[in-house]
DNA sequence: TCAAAGTGTGAAAACGATTTCATATCATTT
DNA sequence: AAATGATATGAAATCGTTTTCACACTTTGA
């Protein structure tokens, strides 16, 4: 392993003429420079990233919060994001919060210790009050989801918008009683519910509560909802399910029950993801544009991390996109 | 940003004193102890790890290398290879190599310039004679592909049993025309097709190049073989396909064209994804338990970055197990 | 012609931790 | 009572860079 020491020896110069080379300060001859040049070269030398580190602040890395890669859209956002990062010679430190509070505000340690320049949050487990002191150790902003009190910079999508295209297309389409799911109460979750509720209100229509779950998350939990809505006496006829799994789940389970979508009941998911063209019926969605949402994000984190942007309270909204196919 | 120093200051110790108490050794009297604690937790004092790495050469830090995180076996290893590391307080550094030989190359600066302290290479691009010399920098292992030719651990699944069971199974049905569908000559295709021309061969069934296919990885991939298929005088009965994507693409298109699965045409896919059990028919495939490999990788790096374990010429089996549907 | 400004270089001080070495105290053993 | 070993602490060296400061030499400008 050689040292900045060797390169200087060998090319017969100070520690610091080869550092400037290293780093392109200008007041360097050429001719120094190409000894330089060569004697790094020969020796195969590279920087010792944690020395340069010591002096300059900088780390080079981003560190990413998830909740879980294996999903799919969190995957297609970090891949988005990591192919941007690595244009700029960055690296991504990829956090899996598995929904933990504890492991998340772990991860913050990540930025106060220095070992990466900032964060960005595309789940969030914890209140802003309690990430909020993190921020004087470097810049924080979210993505997708975020805490409304937040002061940070939010790259996110318009979710009313979401929930309310999607539930005026159902409208659009003679439903009259349209359901929804949703997970937790995350912020996307909330918003979207404020756009489907706007809709159907706007169309003179009393949302029943009977009709709107929580919690549903995966594919089988999209079966159990169509199980509870073909024991009901008044059910829906159509869903909005807020996932394309959870769409799929659904859609399989009535199959199963002999049931036909879109006729006994029409279900639109979220996403656009693979499995929502390969399904029968193919489902409509709700396009997200995913990877611009995180080439977006870690565009603008890069332009914080080099001072060339102010972390203040702003958001910066993507479009979407309705995707109408067979299942509605 | 409190230093070291200041921690030593409140609590009117050395320096020496405070980096002991950071890091357990031993000879430091009870009292002083909990004075460190202390001036640490009044100053909200975390070490700065660029310094730390300075001395230690450890940076907890272990890079993985992946063609693209969006392939649900990639999410799903680094899923699990992640999990495994944090519970060590190891960090996991994504490196998407996108399939370039330049990209995998310049990732293994990474280990040169000492940012991670070990590389785990779930995808292969460059040959191992180009990555050999990287291994006096830091340990470097194979997970799932691998380079024959190379000297290090290999932890992976029997490849050649995968690609027997599952022409096997196909063979168990009746089927004597069995078509096979691979995407590059990675080692994993290398191997799996081995095991493919030694289940046909001891049925003493002698194998169709025309039924042979190359380069085929997506869902489209999977469409179009189905047409090539459909089109050839003499189809194949069954088909190999190694992938659950690409089993599912055939599938839907066959249905697309009125063929019907299995009884027109029988289909084995690979890795059993959610995908796998969705589609209908449901699809007969090989669960590779991709968890497993992720977490044992990972296991074993760690092992070998704490010393306790030699990174030798080492074959890691893991077991496969094959999953009957119905589309067998 | 002489000061001012621009260019090029090296010695040494930082960055913030860990570790070596030296030293001091205390408890045991002979 | 003296020698030994275990425990406890601090001063200073160290890791490999970058940067400041000081100095020297050229060029420019009035």
């Amino acid at each position: 392993m050689y040292t900045i020491k060797d390169v200087a020896l060998k090319a017969g110069l100070s520690q610091a003429t080869v550092s400037r080379v290293i780093n392109n300060h200008p007041y360097v001859s050429e001719d120094k420079k190409r000894a330089v040049q060569k004697a790094m070269d020969e020796l195969g030398f590279v920087p010792n990233s944690s020395a340069q580190r010591l002096r300059n602040i900088k780390t080079k890395k981003i560190a990413v919060l998830i909740s879980r890669i294996v999903n799919p859209f969190f995957s297609q956002l970090v891949d988005a994001m990591e192919q941007k990062a690595a244009r700029h010679g960055y690296q991504l430190i990829l956090c899996n919060t598995r929904i933990s509070r504890e492991k998340e505000l772990e991860y913050f340690q990540l930025l106060k210790s220095k070992q990466v320049d900032g964060i960005i949050m595309a789940s969030v487990e914890n209140d802003w009050s309690v990430i909020e002191p993190y921020t004087k150790y470097g810049p924080i902003i979210y993505c997708n989801e975020y805490d409304p009190n937040a002061s940070v910079t939010r790259v996110r999508l318009d979710q009313v918008e979401g929930g309310y295209i999607g539930t005026k297309h159902l409208l659009d389409k003679g439903h009259r009683k349209i359901g929804y799911c949703q997970g937790n109460d995350s912020s996307v979750s909330v918003n979207r519910r404020k756009g489907y509720l706007k809709a159907v209100t706007e169309a003179g229509i009393e949302p029943n509560p009977d009709w709107m779950f929580k919690n549903i998350f995966t594919i089988d939990d999209g079966r159990a909802i169509f199980r509870r809505i073909a024991d009901m006496n008044d059910a829906p006829t159509a869903l909005f399910t807020g996932s394309d799994e959870v769409a799929a789940g659904v859609i399989k389970e009535a199959q199963t029950h002999g049931w036909k979508v879109p006729d006994d009941l029409a279900v639109i998911g979220f996403d656009d993801q693979p499995i929502a063209s390969l399904l029968d019926p193919q489902i409509t969605t709700i396009n997200q544009f995913t990877s611009d949402i995180g080439e977006t994000a870690m565009k603008v984190m890069l332009e914080i991390v080099q001072g060339k942007r102010k972390n203040n309270s702003t958001d910066i909204l993507l479009p979407i996109q309705l995707i109408e196919r067979q299942s509605t």
